[in-house]
DNA sequence: ATATTGCAAATTGGATCCAAAAAACAGATG
DNA sequence: CATCTGTTTTTTGGATCCAATTTGCAATAT
């Protein structure tokens, strides 16, 4: 008898490793802005040499997660509040539209695990699994519109401002309200109101990015301040 | 004295020409869809080791412009109509929004360099520079935007569909018609006519995707026709 | 004290070598 | 003849080694 060998995923790869690892860890913020990643020292927390290290750091440097220097290195990318900014106006541009293109096709399964993710939120309110819930959620929605490359080009633009979102929902009452407007955005996809919920997903997003920028904004400052008084 | 060293621009590294290289052939379409990448091949031909041939292969597949299996190597990718007809809509998203933000802005020296290019099509109807004039030409519009990271997701756009643009532009009456279009929205720029700019933007870039996804669909079916004539 | 110069250490980019996997091929078997 | 099987060849992923460059630091000069 023919026994179907169970190996559907292949082993991944030592860099495939690395990179998802790294990758998590600079989105998650628990490797902050700034910060160097020595090639040496990770190969050595991962018990490879540095070829594959190198391979996982070039990957993060085409997404903008980490940027490298010659002969100098990588580190972390900081984003400026400009950049902060694009990437939401970029956001509020794609998702919307995905969410329009998705709605008339969204099946009632569909729906009911966007639920069950927005019902998530509120049983949850640390923000240790907040990303993820946030991601799943809006994963949920845009689903149904089957289109691979929007998704691609909204995920990498979460991935980069992800750290800075987390950062600020706590700090604020960002969660809350976050809460709130995903709440309206799933009732205008179970009314099928494509249009509203377009809409509501749009100034969800915008209303998201102000307040972030505007955070940005305080908190450096203030750190620029205490650190020149620091330094004089 | 102190002589202020010359060196602006570093000596670019192995893996940087071979990356730049690549991406050229392959968008250019001198590397056909569906052609293997093999690393020793490719780093003989530049006299180099493997290593930097993986990471330019690596940066490229992180962009989408080949794809690889593990162990099987690298081939340039190959779009499905829908994948095709799905970033069209994506550019046709992003580029009339980012004229919109740039028209108000654009100096008369952008707008000069930009008739320049536009009579540049004219003089030059041979395909050989289009492809580059044609960027060229996009670039000087959304220039004044400062928007380097919707600059960035257009160019990541219009390099993955390229090649097919070009193949299309002189199989059919696109040049021309692309020249037009491409007055038209100059025009609208120098009447400071923002909305209608972006407008004709967006139907430009529709009108394109369109005929080229129908002349894909075309092309394939009849190869794929005369293939399996072929092969029975 | 501060700026400058000249090593030494740390770090990266790349070359060479080896192991693992896949593809190509040849012979055996129904 | 098609198919299976074992072997050889090709090709990739990764380890180790070396060269090029930067960085840290000590000694010196101003």
């Amino acid at each position: 008898m023919k026994v179907r060998s169970v190996d559907i995923g292949q082993m991944a790869s030592a860099s495939e490793v690395i990179f998802e690892a790294l990758r998590e860890a600079i989105v998650k913020g628990d490797l902050t802005e700034g910060e160097a990643l020595r090639q040496d020292r990770i190969a050595r927390m991962f018990n490879v040499s540095r070829i594959p290290v190198r391979e996982a750091l070039t990957r993060l440097e085409e997404q903008g997660l980490v940027s490298t220097q010659r002969y100098r290195g990588a580190v972390v990318t900081t984003l400026s509040t400009e950049e902060v900014s694009e990437i939401f106006e970029y956001r509020a541009l794609l998702e919307p539209e995905m969410l329009k293109a998705s709605v008339p096709r969204m099946t009632d399964e569909a729906l009911r695990r966007a639920r069950q993710i927005a019902a998530a939120f509120a049983s949850e309110p640390d923000s240790v699994h907040w990303g993820e819930l946030n991601r799943d959620f809006h994963y949920a929605l845009y689903e149904a519109a089957n289109r691979p490359y929007f998704l691609q080009a909204i995920n990498a633009a979460l991935d980069r401002v992800d750290r800075y979102s987390r950062i600020q929902l706590v700090m604020t009452d960002g969660m809350e309200r976050a809460r709130r407007e995903h709440e309206a955005i799933l009732a205008a996809c179970e009314a099928r109101d494509a249009t509203r919920a377009a809409e509501l997903t749009r100034e969800h997003i915008r209303g998201a990015g102000r307040s972030l920028v505007d955070f940005l904004v305080r908190s450096r400052a203030e750190r620029d301040g205490t650190a020149s008084r620091a330094s004089a």
